[in-house]
RNA sequence: CGCGGGAUGGAGCAGCCCGGUAGCUCGUCAGGCUCAUAACCUGAAGGUCGUCAGUUCAAAUCUGGCUCCCGCAA
């Protein structure tokens, strides 16, 4: 077929890459704008950009779509579909009606729960058992289309926002070439209930509450591993939590009850598998001890 | 030129300000002890101190360039 693609970060590429390795046909991929990103603030192009650009595969970064002029272009194409993955614009209704049979969107999360920003990380955070992909026939409204294919995923005490993001990419890639393959793309309406949306992470969430019970930080700690990072300060010094356990253990909350990384919560305990101090790189709880000892009785505060 | 930290035996760090014998915790190997152990004891191997140049009698340490890694911020 042929196709535009349009996404943006790095869980998009992984279906990008499927689509061409299915053999469909690229006419155009768009892409959020290159931006002055990470050190030095140098303009950077999306990790979608990045791939598709060397491939010689056609790019354009428009700022909206909401001008005839860009929804002209858009049309001009004649794809036979569209497909959205973590694109981050909004696409009109013009946009959405232009392809033959119209724009086909992976969602991270199991509609209706999670539409929006952040499914990923919400999941983990709020202690879902489960994750998945949505595949969905886009309509106007954010994220509330008919369900053409579900993938379902179970999260564990060990499923990171990391872990997940790449079992989902992988996972929504396989689904939405398996959707396209079909003669006739059937969908079935979302259900009524059991909508939520998953706000953008805000950086201000990322520091940890020890007051909360040792599972609600440890899916706090997961949920923002390894980005932003979930952290909390020793004297002075910024550390990201990037990997815990809940373990038996009682003591005021925010203070280290042992000299292995174990802190207190409002009720149970925590200990911490891997994590990373600032300037340092991650590492696993002996390497970081070695290096930066904290003795029972420090307070992560 | 957004701000800042870092590159030292396999891992994590100290030493650098006040140049002059390479240190610590751990791992590895050998041996010992033990019913046994991620335990303990003894011994050993292993490093052009990121790279290039400069200053100096002498540079891990001072100066400048380069490469790479990371935190903040966006």
């Amino acid at each position: 077929m042929r196709l535009v693609f349009m996404g943006t970060p790095d869980f998009a590429v992984e279906t990008l890459k499927a689509l061409t390795g299915a053999g469909h046909e690229i006419a155009c991929v768009y892409s959020q704008p290159p931006r002055p990103a990470g050190r030095g603030l140098a303009e950077r192009p999306s990790p979608v950009h990045a791939f598709a650009a060397p491939l010689g595969i056609k790019v354009r970064t428009p700022t909206s779509l909401k001008s005839a002029d860009e929804q002209a272009r858009f049309t001009a194409l004649k794809a036979d579909a569209a497909v959205v993955v973590a694109y981050g614009l909004l696409l009109p209704k013009p946009v959405l009606d232009a392809p033959r049979l119209g724009c086909f969107n992976v969602h991270a999360s199991l509609l209706p729960r999670w539409r929006g920003a952040a499914p990923i990380q919400r999941a983990i955070m709020s202690g879902d058992e489960q994750s998945g992909v949505t595949i969905m026939r886009m309509e106007e409204g954010l994220d509330t289309g008919p369900m053409c294919k579900v993938g379902r995923i179970a999260i564990t005490p060990t499923t990171t926002a990391q872990s997940l993001h790449d079992e989902l990419a992988a996972l929504g890639a396989r689904l939405m070439v398996e959707v396209l393959a079909q003669d006739k793309i059937t969908c079935t309406p979302q259900p009524s209930d059991g909508v939520t949306y998953a706000k953008k992470i805000d950086k201000a969430e990322a520091r940890i509450d020890f007051s909360k019970t040792a599972e609600e930080v440890r899916n706090h700690i997961h949920g923002l591993s390894p980005f932003p990072g979930a952290w909390f300060p020793v004297n002075g010094t910024r550390i990201k939590a990037l990997l815990c356990e809940v373990v038996q253990g009682h003591g005021t909350a925010g203070t280290f009850i042992d000299d292995a990384l174990t802190i207190a919560c409002g009720s149970g305990a925590i200990r911490l598998l891997k994590l990373q101090r600032e300037g340092k790189g991650a590492m696993v709880a002996t390497d970081f001890l070695r290096g930066f000892p904290i003795a029972a009785g420090t307070e992560a505060a």
